[in-house]
DNA sequence: ATTTGTGTGCGG
DNA sequence: CGCACACAAATG
């Protein structure tokens, strides 16, 4: 927890001269007179500490972990002071702090150890970290906390008796429990059954039926009362504001009266750095929050939670792309809390935590999970064909007669790869894709009867003619969420359609009722249905599996298993009908809701083939000059793996795409274009090389990445290159 | 990035 | 010899 004292710069391994002996500084009255100061440039081979002098104005405000401002290079910088003493290793006099902006200490030892930590193992500078950690000072806010704060400080609070129902289901849940009590930190890869709170009316789940599973938010908040109870704070880290909604609500519900930090990016520099102190503060002991949480000043921290660690939303996209679960591993081992990894799916990042036995893994019994979870089919084609003629149809004709069934008990989930109208349109002829005339994005139809449009630039293709054949019709390639609802809506003609979806059109519905409703849904804008679906339709099942990532399999599981766990348990009748040609091997993981297994696969699969998470893969793209330059910087490492540098696909796409999809034959189902619209930008071309190293050598190859940085940020060398450790879009 | 220090070139 | 500009190194 010692915070870095490398105040020695590194100009290449050649001039790596001893440090100065530390000489003594005469403060002038002032105790320990020297800040060692981390500045805020963002040049990586200035990533260290400097010391300026503490004026004796200064001497009781500007304490470790403050904000101040120092003169550097010629201009007042922001900087954060990591350490006082009463000495220093630099050799001409110190120049004098410029001001102690704030008397609060927002950057904490362990905060800054971790910000530390994320650093080196993502080849970033400290500076970058700590600026994801600490959330912009809001002046009147601070004001206003630390006046209250003074007012009601030291509250003693008492916590109720810890409840467990929760995690009875669970092999080794009740003893992850009591292990938290004691005030030890276990560590867990927690495979959530689906489960229900009760509605009202309805009476709650007795303690001792094991099959009265509880809902994933409650039991972490049982898990958090467990290590409120041994006198550590707790600190939840989830992908989404309605993560975060629902997990204080069940706050809310299992300790009452618990002063819950929310600590949310969308909620805006006010509330986030209020919510921030109130956690510094110790006003709040448990944090919950986005992935920026990862970092939160939680005192005394015994638990640490991330659930569902497969959305891709709790990677930060900013430089250097740390990823929660990753933050809130290195915080486990260097602030020895406990941490719970969870998730209806098992990623194989977790998986791996379990194989290293670094975690142990906390699930339900074969027949518990039976009885949990709802009954799941995933008919094959040959299934559907002795249905009858409809066989090919997208709903075809027995999930019809499931949502006919189900919709007499409950709510209908339909789950629709895309939304929109129809989000993709191809030639009706020759099926090429149909592409914008002037910038040659992917047309679609906005709604019903309307003419194809583009999805780049929105300009209407009214008189649109295939280029390849000349047919001038289109048919729909993809059928997004707004077609589903009104062909559903035809079919059921006395049931409510609801839509939810990150569209301008409507937006997420939160919750629906237990009254019989189609609900179609995007994956993650499913609403929850109060006491569960009565059956769940997984829609475009190839749309997920078909693309050619490594992970696509995984994370369309881990999509079907975030949409068939609001369905009720097979035993309250629940049912879920996979459709759509999905990859089997996915596929058959739902069916037997077998997400260990399938990733336990997944994790020898990559270990076979020498991809992440078994080895550590790391990015370097830019132009061309500037990567062959940090290559040549890098130090040697025994077993480093060089991939390419190979021309990388511009990152926007150009306004003259090639078309390059030209002998596409009908029939074929053609891979998905480009992800979404932006503005057609012409990028400057360049490469992109993957370094790859063993595991154990991950550290070691992190430290020379970012050594080479510094040696081509200290050369001024031109091009600014983006180093990413474990990009996550790669394989 | 910006500043400060050192070296070099050219005009006087 | 003196000054101006260029380049490199350091930034406390």
């Amino acid at each position: 927890m010692t915070p870095t004292s490398r105040s020695r710069p590194q100009q290449g391994a050649l001039l790596d001269l001893p440090a100065a002996a530390p000489q003594p500084v005469d403060g002038a009255g002032v105790r320990e007179p020297v800040a060692r100061v981390v500045v805020d440039v963002p040049l990586p081979h200035l990533d260290h500490t400097f010391d300026y002098l503490v004026p004796p104005a200064m001497a009781a405000v500007a304490l470790p972990g403050t904000r101040v401002q120092v003169r550097f290079a010629g201009r007042d910088r922001a900087a954060y002071v990591v350490e006082r003493r009463s000495d220093t290793d630099h050799h001409t006099t110190l120049a004098p702090l410029r001001r102690a902006v704030s008397p609060v200490p927002v950057l904490s030892p362990a905060v800054l150890d971790l910000c530390r930590a994320v650093a080196d193992r993502y080849a970033g500078t400290l500076m970058d970290v700590v600026r994801l950690a600490v959330p912009p000072r809001h002046a009147s806010t601070e004001k206003a906390v630390l006046d209250r704060h003074v007012a009601d400080a030291l509250v003693g609070r008492v916590v109720a008796p810890p409840a467990a129902d929760a995690w009875q289901a669970y092999t080794g849940g009740p003893a992850f429990l009591r292990h938290l009590a004691a005030g030890e930190s276990p560590r867990a890869v927690w495979t959530a059954l689906p489960g229900h709170e009760p509605t009202p009316g309805e009476s709650t789940p007795d303690d001792n039926v094991p099959g009265a599973v509880r809902a994933w938010p409650t039991a972490i908040a049982q898990a958090a009362q467990a290590t409120l109870a041994s006198g550590r704070g707790v600190l939840v880290v989830v992908p989404t504001t309605r993560h975060v909604a629902q997990v204080v609500d069940a706050f809310a519900a299992t300790v009452p009266g618990e002063p819950v930090a929310r600590l949310v990016a969308d909620d805006g520099p006010a509330r986030r750095y209020r919510a921030f102190l109130r956690a510094l503060l110790g006003e709040a002991r448990v944090v919950v929050g986005t992935r920026a949480a990862a970092f939160a000043p939680v005192t005394h921290l015994g638990l640490t939670v991330i659930f569902d660690d497969g959305d891709d939303r709790l990677a930060e996209p900013r430089s250097p792309y740390p990823h929660a679960r990753q933050v809130l591993a290195l915080r486990a081992e260097r602030e020895g809390g406990a941490l719970l990894v969870g998730g209806f799916t098992r990623t194989v990042e977790a998986q791996l935590l379990v194989e290293q036995r670094w975690a142990h893994p906390v699930q339900a019994p074969r027949d518990v999970v039976r009885r949990a979870t709802p009954r799941v089919e995933a008919p094959g084609e040959r299934d559907l064909a002795r249905e009858g003629p409809a066989a090919a149809a997208r709903i075809p004709h027995p999930a019809w007669r499931i949502a006919k069934e189900a919709l007499a008990t409950g709510p209908v989930l339909v789950q629709v790869a895309r939304a929109g109208y129809v989000p993709v349109v191809a030639c009706a002829r020759c099926r090429e894709p149909a592409r914008c005339r002037t910038c040659h994005g992917p047309l679609r139809l906005e709604r019903a009867g309307a003419a194809p449009s583009c999805s780049w630039c929105g300009r209407l293709a009214a008189d649109w003619a295939c280029p390849t054949c000349g047919d001038t019709r289109v048919r729909a390639t993809r059928v997004g969420s707004a077609r589903t609802a009104e062909e559903l809506g035809r079919a059921f003609p006395a049931v409510p359609v609801v839509v939810s979806g990150a569209t301008a059109d409507h937006g997420v519905v939160e919750t629906v009722d237990e009254r019989p409703r189609l609900v179609v849904a995007t994956p993650g804008a499913e609403p929850v249905a109060r006491g569960g679906y009565a059956a769940a339709l997984l829609l475009d099942g190839a749309a997920s599996t078909s693309r050619p990532e490594l992970w696509a399999s995984a994370e369309a599981l881990r999509r079907w298993l975030g949409a068939a766990a609001l369905v009720r348990g097979a035993e309250a009748g629940g049912r879920v009908m996979l459709l759509g040609q999905p990859a089997p091997v996915p596929a058959q993981a739902l069916v037997r809701w077998d997400p260990a297994g399938f990733a336990a696969r997944e994790l020898a699969e990559r270990a076979e083939l020498s991809f992440p998470p078994a080895v550590r893969l790391a990015a370097v793209q830019g132009p061309p000059a500037a990567v062959r330059s940090l290559l040549g910087h890098l130090e040697p490492l025994d077993g480093l793996e060089v991939l390419g540098p190979v021309a990388v696909e511009a990152p926007q796409p150009r306004p003259a795409a090639p078309a390059r999809t030209r002998h596409a034959r009908p029939g074929m189902p053609r891979t998905e274009a480009r992800p979404a619209a932006g503005p057609p930008l012409a990028p400057e071309p360049e490469v992109r090389a993957v370094l790859r190293a063993d595991r154990r050598q991950g550290a070691a190859l992190g430290r020379r990445l970012a050594h080479a940085a510094a040696a081509r940020s200290a050369r001024k060398e031109a091009g600014a290159v983006r180093v990413q450790v474990d990009p996550p879009d790669l394989w």
